[in-house]
DNA sequence: AAAACTTATCGTAATATTGCGATAGGTATT
DNA sequence: AATACCTATCGCAATATTACGATAAGTTTT
């Protein structure tokens, strides 16, 4: 098939799943940082940093609005882009409680692994 | 074209979507989440608790062999699946100090965010 | 050696993602 | 009103991902 079987999972799994997706790809990595620093918010600017085309970085940003790490607001002629700290926090406590689950392997010593 | 532009993007931004990507699926979480629990590690127990074929879970178990985090250990008729625990405290860190950079959103204040 | 068992890989199909140009729809400027 | 500008969306093409059954390749058991 090809389509993901997310109704088949843990709702806390799909949420994982679903932060990691969103940072899964380097431009939209690269657009976080760029708006880290707040050198700027204008789509523009944004667009100018990559080396994608313009509607290439608006799917990007599409996706990383989607996913809730980012808003968009419009400002005259330009839209503003920003983290939403609130999901940008919650984001990471997400995963930080993921990685601070110690791997055991208990079971395997000391055999394997 | 389809066919991400890796080359054009800093390696720091490559490789914190690699690691995104290996979380990107609710059945590598779901694997990893069983691994941590170091109930077991023998394939055939991880395939019996996912709704995955057992093609498809092997997939899903080299994307994470692929990325460093799970290593595979043949032990007899079985294989062994267990996190690195090196690369899970390096792929925890990486994320950590990405989402400890606070963003600050100086410059929109107060028209915009 | 044959049979049973375990896991990886191949082949295939469906769907998703990535990327771009063209264009639409908005605001600001003239 | 006409023009220039900025961004989102559409349409398309290429590639990647997800999923499964079938099969191969390995080990163990019989």
């Amino acid at each position: 098939m090809g389509k993901s079987k997310t109704q088949s999972f843990s709702e806390e799994s799909n949420t994982l799943a679903e932060v990691a997706k969103a940072l899964s790809h380097p431009a939209r990595i690269e657009i976080l940082k760029f708006l880290l620093t707040a050198e700027s918010c204008v789509c523009g600017d944004i667009v100018s940093t990559l080396p994608l085309s313009q509607s290439t970085v608006s799917q990007h940003l599409k996706a990383l609005k989607d996913s809730g790490i980012v808003k968009g607001t419009i400002s005259g002629p330009n839209v503003c882009y920003c983290i939403n700290p609130i999901i940008w926090s919650k984001f990471g406590n997400l995963l930080s409680v993921f990685f601070n689950k110690k791997p055991q392997n208990l079971i395997c010593e000391p055999t394997c692994c």
